[in-house]
DNA sequence: AGTATCTCCTGCGTGC
DNA sequence: TGCACGCAGGAGATAC
């Protein structure tokens, strides 16, 4: 599932490929994702040059001059660079290739097409999915006192409003546990009770969780052009995701699973008092 | 505006 | 070995 640090590390293997190239050709195999491929996408960016790749919470931005191409690969999504000799035969869940002008191919592979592929034709930060997003975790922008100020009134866990990218972008369920365990705050924390003291250290153990993932990744992968496929996602060592009953790393105390919103949240009912 | 719930989808793990 | 089932999750849509 990748979330900001996993796309973030996918966004630079990628740079290097496709800046400055143009587009030969977009082949739709499937159009079906969470909103269709458009039909005449072939069209729309036959010659196109590629400008920055760029990473807008967690969708990935292909500017074409004309227009900016957005990526989002979802739950399942996953983007491969085949090389331009190759003749890797496309699965089942391999939904569009972009070729470029090189002979390379940008496959997009999304089983559970929860991801998408959109063009946008005028400014793209002006569109429907954009517009709205929060501050980028990792930026200036996101302090504790812009936590702090968004969840005033709040009755929400923290949990999930960290979760609500309108507040950050980025924070999925796997970092939004790992930030609050590092932080020692219960992920049923209502939001609006956390004083400015407390979203400060949030926000320092957000950033400091994402950052540690993008340099696990980073160095566990540096390039997209593995033929044999998986590009995978990074495995870390979690503090409390996916720990259930197991011994807490920090003091020993089985690990906690609850569900708030549908989702599951870990946590330690030790390191994370209320 | 904020909150709660539903929804999309497929692969995988589990229990029988 | 095979089947039914529950679960996983990003985030938009919808209804209060």
């Amino acid at each position: 599932m990748p979330e900001l640090p996993e796309v973030e590390v996918i966004c630079r293997g990628i740079v290097s490929h496709l800046e400055g190239r143009r587009i030969a050709a977009a082949r739709i195999r499937n159009p079906a994702l969470r909103w269709p491929v458009a039909p005449d996408l072939d069209q729309i960016l036959r010659g196109a040059e590629i400008g920055q790749v760029t990473r807008r919470g967690k969708y990935i931005l292909l500017d074409c001059g004309k227009g900016t191409l957005i990526l989002h690969l979802g739950m399942s999504g996953s983007l491969r660079l085949l090389p331009a000799a190759t003749t890797t035969p496309a699965g089942k869940h391999d939904h569009v290739d972009l070729v470029l002008d090189n002979g390379v191919i940008l496959r997009l592979r999304d089983p559970r097409r929860f991801g998408a592929m959109l063009w946008a034709q005028s400014d793209v930060m002006q569109h429907a999915l954009l517009a709205q997003l929060g501050p980028e975790p990792l930026t200036a922008a996101f302090t504790g006192t812009l936590l702090y100020r968004r969840t005033r009134g709040r009755r929400a866990s923290i949990k999930e409003v960290l979760m609500n990218s309108r507040i950050v972008v980025g924070v999925g369920n796997i970092y939004a546990n790992e930030a609050l365990f590092r932080a020692g705050i219960a992920p049923t924390t209502p939001a609006g009770r956390l004083g400015a003291g407390r979203c400060q250290k949030l926000v320092q153990a957000i950033k400091v969780t994402l950052d540690l993932a993008i340099q696990a990744g980073g160095s566990s992968l540096r390039d997209f052009t593995d033929s044999d496929g998986n590009p995978g996602y990074f495995q870390q060592q979690y503090w409390v995701y996916g720990r259930a009953g197991k011994p807490c790393r920090s003091c020993g105390t089985a690990i906690s699973q609850i569900r708030q919103g549908q989702r599951s949240s870990f946590y330690c009912p030790h390191c994370q008092n209320k």
